[in-house]
RNA sequence: UGGGGCGUAGCCAAGCGGUAAGGCAGCGGAUUUUGAUUCCGCCAUUCGGAGGUUCGAUUCCUCCCGCCCCAG
């Protein structure tokens, strides 16, 4: 009979490392495992450092954070160790995030820390510490399944689901990797953390990026690549000239606050040219993309990739953004690498961020895994005459 | 300095005698482990200026100022 890691054995010969983070989360995930009975070690990694001065609430991996995960060890009574990550982290999620930016892309940098220092480095130090499994807080399910192996699932919670950020996550990791929380909701993790009379019970989320504490994320990338904010010219489809915006960095695909152009109809962010400087912009209208290039793709659904396109194209549900719903489509080899079709078209699509494919569109789906947005091809042609939004700008 | 047209918030624009629509931009907020999308709220005591008619004018009249077009 497997314990509730699904491990058999005894839970107090079952070693299982938590990666905490000072947040609500990982300690309750902490606090059940050891109430559990389970040989719980603590790990917070610290990520970086603002000087303590500067912490501000819903950050996580530094100051006050590490010291609220030393507490609620304390508190349940588990060894804790803070492992100074800040080395790595820079080299394999800042200065990524950066030079992603830089290169007029929207990146994902909790992907990049899931796949690069949790599950891969803090993996390693779990192993060296004797541990079984290593835990997360993660609102992500993750299942036996019946052929052998585990699977990946969205968590029960739709609304707290992270499993857009967990994509690239292999099957080796999932093998040792636990997501207790997978299967509760947000409230019955703060209820039961007010149970457990941890002191973060009532903590805020954690929100933006961790390591953007003042929130603006590009004076982060200005302080590491100084320069990077270079002014440019912000175009229509045509390439005429409507205004200019101070760094290409400050904007996304589909995005639309910010512009400060006023042409009678709203503006989104259609494209972005690193090269030139610009920054595209046009109706809604021409943000609709129907056909996704993906690079790095992890396939974690039954089978090997090959096997599973053997069909010539499988039939998905993908996420291309981390709060937009599971839309149709279908994944397939093409031009020497993966490409996903829309059924619908999405409108927002940007080069750097994630396409997470799952079995179903609703429910707790199961996640067959995904890539990073290369291009995305618009469904429209650049140069077809688009409204009279186009007319009024030319206007000036 | 002949004829015609126009001047309403940062931009576009409705109103044409009854006490300032709307859109864009902007700002604030909700949502969001992506400053996106989306959603909600705010945003002209005042209509180029000065007079006049009227109970009452952004709307009618006069003059001035400034633009634009046609004709010279």
């Amino acid at each position: 009979m497997p314990n509730s890691l699904d491990l058999n054995r005894q839970p107090q010969d079952t070693r299982v490392v938590v990666a905490m983070s000072g947040g609500v989360d990982s300690s309750v995930t902490a606090a059940l495992l050891k109430a559990e009975g389970y040989d719980v070690v603590g790990v917070t990694l610290q990520l970086y450092d603002h000087g303590a001065a500067n912490h501000r609430k819903g950050a996580c991996c530094a100051g006050q954070d590490i010291y609220d995960a030393r507490s609620v060890a304390e508190r349940i009574g588990i060894p804790h160790y803070v492992l100074d990550y800040e080395r790595r982290f820079k080299a394999a999620v800042i200065d990524r995030f950066a030079e992603s930016y830089i290169a007029g892309e929207t990146p994902v940098p909790c992907v990049e820390c899931n796949m690069s220092i949790k599950f891969h480095d803090l993996l390693l130090t779990a192993r060296e510490l004797g541990a079984d499994v290593l835990a997360t807080g993660h609102y992500v399910a993750s299942r036996p399944l019946p052929w052998g192996g585990r699977g990946l699932f969205r968590a029960r919670e739709e609304e707290r689901d992270q499993s857009y950020f967990l994509f690239g996550t292999t099957r080796e990791q999932l093998d040792v990797l636990r997501f207790p929380l997978g299967e509760r909701s947000k409230g019955e993790t703060r209820e039961l953390a007010r149970q457990f009379g941890l002191a973060v019970a009532d903590k805020q989320d954690s929100q933006d990026i961790c390591f953007v504490p003042s929130g603006h994320y590009a004076d982060v990338i200005e302080r590491l690549k100084p320069g990077a904010a270079e002014s440019g010219e912000i175009v229509d489809l045509h390439g005429r000239v409507l205004g200019t915006h101070s760094g290409i960095i400050h904007f996304t695909i589909g995005q639309r606050r910010g512009l400060g152009v006023a042409t009678g109809a709203p503006l989104y962010v259609v494209r972005l040219d690193a090269e030139r400087g610009q920054v595209v912009v046009g109706p809604r209208a021409a943000l609709r993309t129907s056909r996704i290039v993906l690079r790095d793709v992890n396939w974690i659904g039954e089978g090997n990739l090959e096997q599973a396109l053997a069909d010539d194209r499988r039939e998905v549900f993908v996420k291309v953004r981390s709060t937009r719903p599971p839309q149709a489509g279908w994944l397939m080899a093409a031009n020497g690498g993966y490409e996903v079709e829309l059924a619908n078209g999405e409108d927002g699509v940007s080069p750097g961020q994630a396409c997470v494919f799952y079995d179903a569109g609703v429910g707790q789906a199961r996640v067959l895994g995904g890539g990073f947005i290369k291009s995305a091809a618009p469904a429209i042609a650049d140069d077809r005459p688009l409204e009279p939004m186009a007319a009024n700008a030319a206007r000036e």
